[in-house]
DNA sequence: GCGACAG
DNA sequence: ATCTTGTCGC
């Protein structure tokens, strides 16, 4: 199992994450993304399996993958995920044959206790465009917004827009978008609404899941 | 001091 | 996230 972190070091990375913060850039999208990348983890014991695919747009195929496991050292605290997952999805993109123009990751990017979450890390550190897509809130709060597939609300914390609620199909519990690295949060949202077609997570974000969960499967659960 | 807390 | 089966509902 993963050890415990030493509370003086614990501020020690968060100082490292203030510093990445000053690193992120919101800006435009470069380029018309046309390969589309989306990295996630899937947890077994110790051990981690992080998978990234790439897929076409606008068709939307599946036209690379690939799958990186290892064991995890970081142990998981709220605002540190960075840490834990983020060395084996740099493995595992980095594996990709061909470099995509966007990657949608797994959890926050700038709505995060220090604008420094896990898509920011992966961004800056691949120096590509990212964007955080979390099925649940870190930091901020929200109005309520409309049950219609694309209503928005910012997620404001520290009275700061740090991400957007998005509705991605109608009827379905929001997920929470914001700026990874290299976009800007329109256009953040506009690519998690591009790629999500059928079900409430962008269909790359849907694969890697899949894929992660079931080359973990194959693993042994390990021995503590 | 008391909650909250990505995956 | 993980440990785990069936079950309620569109």
């Amino acid at each position: 199992m993963a050890d415990s972190v030493p509370t003086e070091l614990i501020e020690e990375y968060r100082q490292r994450q203030r510093e990445l913060a000053h690193a992120v850039i919101e800006r435009s999208l470069t380029k018309a993304p046309t390969v589309i990348a989306a990295v996630d983890v899937h947890l077994r014991g110790s051990w981690g399996v992080a998978a990234a695919v790439a897929y076409t747009y606008p068709s939307l195929e599946e036209i690379d993958h690939h799958v990186a496991t290892g064991r995890l050292t970081f142990p998981y605290i709220p605002g540190l995920l960075s840490y834990r997952e983020a060395p084996l999805c740099l493995k595992a993109i980095r594996g990709l044959a061909q470099e995509p123009d966007l990657i949608l990751a797994d959890g926050q990017g700038r709505a995060h206790p220090r604008r420094a979450g896990i898509a920011c890390h992966l961004g800056v550190e691949l120096g590509l465009p990212t964007i955080g897509v979390a099925k649940s809130i870190l930091v901020g709060r929200h109005d309520p917004l409309g049950e219609e597939r694309g209503s928005v609300a910012p997620l404001v914390a520290d009275d700061e827009v740090v991400g957007m609620a998005v509705r991605t199909r109608t009827g379905v519990t929001p997920v929470y978008v914001s700026v990874g690295h290299l976009i800007t949060l329109d256009e953040a949202v506009d690519w998690t609404l591009r790629t999500t077609t059928r079900y409430r997570l962008p269909e790359p974000s849907r694969r890697a899941h899949r894929l992660a969960q079931v080359t973990a499967r194959t693993l042994p659960t390990d021995a503590p």
